[in-house]
DNA sequence: GAATTTACGTCAGCCTTGTTGACTTTCCAA
DNA sequence: TTGGAAAGTCAACAAGGCTGACGTAAATTC
């Protein structure tokens, strides 16, 4: 067994280790976005639209501003996104009333229809995965994902994981 | 507590747990990929090039039809890759000797120095996240991922992760 | 009150990476 | 031996990133 000084054993450490970890991500990131792909595919949507919609209902009243900051796209390309959004009737922008200048972003009863469908079927594979690996389990991937962030993006995350 | 039947607490299964879950993912996938892609910016690659480079380090001799299991994009599309990777000099692609009709692909010299330059950084991180949780959770997060897979991408990790 | 900055929208054009369709070469089995 | 399947290539298109430039309204600063 490999220990260090301080005598924790380090094979999870391995070089190997790390490049099983590394496909494991590959080929689980595929399946998290498998099920909201099938179900965009056919609409006029894609992935980008998802993400913006899972923003807009976790955060109802966001600004384009802050969305830009989540999604880390450029502004023109969230605009192609939220237009047809906004043309299509999902999505409703409003002025700020007290900075004019910000466009307030929420689900209109289509929009949260749609959110509805495409996290519904999210959830359904992330639950079977969390009931199939365990509670602790679950606790282990929350830790390793949350280590695995930029420092800004873990700052996004905890900041949506508590408030609102 | 919410309890069930058989005495589990579930509260790891809620909505919201699931939620962050998803968030989690979206946020480590960006994290997961950043240095790659800061690399490869200003080459004339991207993240495609990666997967076939990492691919065909790891089964060197792996025929294109393979890969497309693999990767699960459509020929033409690892083929336009592939032959930029060919063309500059980083992957070697050979007639198969007992099927003509198949190429075994290998990496050069220089395609090899650019895959240690990728795989180092991927690894750098993925070490300093699995440093930071501890191998219990590592563990946690490598079953939780392998639950999430589609049964076909489970079959191809399993595949890799054993024999080579 | 004028000048500057901020938030947002838009046009134009480019790149990567996915797609389908049509094609050749090669192998194999009926 | 021939016809179908498999491997690979070429062409054209679409989604969704990107940069750069510009316009407008509102807020802030001087």
């Amino acid at each position: 067994m490999a220990e260090t000084p301080g005598g924790e054993n380090l094979l999870f450490l391995t070089d190997e280790q790390l490049r099983k970890g590394i496909e494991a991500m590959f080929f689980a990131y595929r399946g998290f976005t498998a099920d909201p792909d099938r179900i965009l595919e056919g609409m006029d949507y894609g992935r980008a639209h998802h993400r913006a919609i899972h923003f807009i209902h976790r955060s109802p009243g966001t600004t384009v501003s802050n969305l830009l900051l989540i999604l880390g796209v450029t502004k023109q390309s969230l605009n192609r996104v939220l237009r047809t959004l906004i043309e299509d009737g999902l999505v409703r922008s409003e002025k700020g009333k007290v900075d004019a200048r910000e466009r307030h972003l929420h689900l209109t009863d289509k929009g949260q229809m749609l959110e509805r469908e495409l996290s519904d079927a999210q959830r359904a594979r992330m639950r079977a995965a969390y009931r199939a690996a365990g509670p602790q389990a679950v606790q282990g991937f929350r830790q390793v994902l949350e280590a695995m962030m930029d420092p800004e993006m873990r700052r996004q995350y905890n900041r949506l994981k508590e408030g609102g």
